[in-house]
RNA sequence: GGGCAGGUUCCAGAGUGGCCAAAUGGGACGGGCUGUAAACCCGUUGCCGCAAGGCUUCGGUGGUUCGAAUCCAUCCCUGCCCA
């Protein structure tokens, strides 16, 4: 199976640009995927075209991550409704870091077959905007620009700035870049750069007489409709300090039947046997979740390591396994280590009913919103439901006089550490 | 620069002097059913309070009024049209 056979099976193609499909089966390509530094941490939304890079490499061609440290201070357009807030350069600098080594996790930048790691700001910075306007803004006419479907809508709702109207044209300036600079010739990306890939290839054929190609990915859904990567805790983001390996594991195995085969085929390097097998087990034997399982430990293990992989595990094990009495503190901590925590005095926390614990602690948002979710029977104290919003911490909760374990739903622990 | 239409609680969107913490829909959250799924059903959805009630909110500021999201002035922002 060739590049482009396995994006088709895996579902990764949506729109490819003429030629593509030729260019991926005959020889070796060079291709390339941005990553704006919009925030600190690449989210699960970004892992679609992490893996397509992945693949990319995997088939022995040359994958290029661009981090991109010049576009995202000028802010894409694609797909948003509404002009957005440019981002100090400090919180660029900050992000670009972060999304960096994340990539490096996923790609192999040593080695025979080694990824490269570029920042666009490093061709972009110097280029003065005489010589921009002169040398790429040439090749563009403003009628191409408007009939962009990004620019298209925002022209329809609240209007675009000039900012981000060019910023089609710093990306297509990227990809004549790279197409110069490192023969890449295939530029991948979420659905919603289509016009901005496109772009690209028009200006290398344009300037260069050259050959481009384009592929861009579905966007990834969810059976029910809600966007994929949010939950009720917020993004799911590959970064441990902001989204937990045992919330992220979590996230995948809470996936709809509707959805995990798509999902293993998108996020896991598992055979299409292996899958067509999960597959099979999943119509089978639902109720056992062989899939969701497999799922959630394949990306786990890619995002978070080995060990990351194994605490997850065993705090689903535990937490979704009933009682944990009987497990020593020592055993509680290890297994609640990346659940959120509080620390509270000792004597302050007898002062304070639950509900006050609740909302102080950041379980929930209020002492309202926990008198309500008590008296629908939605808080646990040690699993325990509680049924009096009146009703204090008695001292015999405390395991080993230390520690208390909220829990909001099904879902939502919160550890409370007592000094 | 001129004219017009707007800026409401997470979102969309009602409300146009007291009956408004603000309709309705969506989302979200909780419960039930289940398989930590979907669908479906029930409940909740500004903050404090057991409650009565109090407090903060309708782009910003300053007014009018016993009383303003609603009226006036001014400023900021957005869209549309004209120059």
């Amino acid at each position: 199976m060739n590049l482009y056979q396995e994006l088709l099976w895996r579902g990764f193609i949506y729109q490819e640009s003429e030629g593509a499909r030729e260019a991926l089966s005959s020889g070796h390509v060079t291709g390339y995927i941005g990553f704006d530094p919009t925030a600190e941490s690449l989210h699960v939304g970004s892992l679609l075209p992490i893996m397509g890079l992945v693949h990319l490499q995997r088939h022995g061609h040359t994958a290029i991550a661009v981090v991109g440290g010049a576009t995202g201070m000028i802010g894409d357009p694609s797909g948003k409704s509404k002009e957005r807030i440019l981002l100090s350069e400090d919180v660029l600098r900050r992000n670009q870091e972060g999304i960096k080594r994340q990539l490096e996790r996923f790609l192999s930048f040593t080695g025979e077959n080694p990824a490269l790691i570029v920042n666009n700001y490093d061709w972009t910075a110097n280029v003065s905007i005489i010589q921009f306007l002169r040398d790429i803004g040439k090749n563009f006419t403003v009628n191409y620009m408007l009939s962009k479907e990004s620019v298209r809508r925002r022209l329809e709702g609240e209007g675009i700035s000039f900012t981000e109207f060019s910023y089609m044209l710093l990306q297509a300036y990227d990809f004549l870049y790279l197409y110069d600079n490192y023969n890449c010739i295939l530029q991948m990306g979420g659905s919603d750069q289509w016009g901005n890939i496109t772009a690209g290839i028009d200006l290398i054929r344009k300037v260069r007489g050259g050959r481009a190609y384009g592929i861009v990915f579905p966007l990834v859904t969810t059976a029910t409709g809600t966007k994929f990567g949010k939950t009720e805790e917020g993004t799911i983001w590959l970064d441990e300090k902001l989204t937990s390996p045992y919330r992220f594991y979590q996230f995948w195995i809470n996936a709809d039947d509707k959805d995990v085969i798509k999902y293993l085929k998108f996020f896991t390097l598992l055979s299409k046997e292996e899958i067509d097998e999960l597959e099979e087990e999943l119509k089978e034997r639902p109720e056992k979740r062989v899939a969701h399982k497999k799922l959630a430990e394949e990306i786990t293990r890619m995002v978070h390591g080995e060990e990351g992989l194994r605490k997850a595990q065993k705090a689903t094990a535990v937490l979704f396994g009933g009682s944990f009495e009987g497990l020593s503190l020592k055993e509680l901590e290890e297994i609640f280590h990346h659940v959120p925590s509080f620390e509270i005095q000792k004597e302050n926390l007898s002062n304070l009913t639950i509900p006050e614990l609740a909302a102080i602690s950041g379980l929930v948002k209020s002492k309202g919103e926990a008198k309500r979710l008590i008296s629908s029977g939605g808080l646990y104290i040690n699993n325990i439901k509680v049924d009096s919003p009146s009703s204090k911490i008695e001292p015999h909760q405390l395991i080993e006089g230390k520690l208390l374990i909220l829990r909001k739903g099904k879902k939502g622990f919160l550890l409370v550490r007592v000094k």
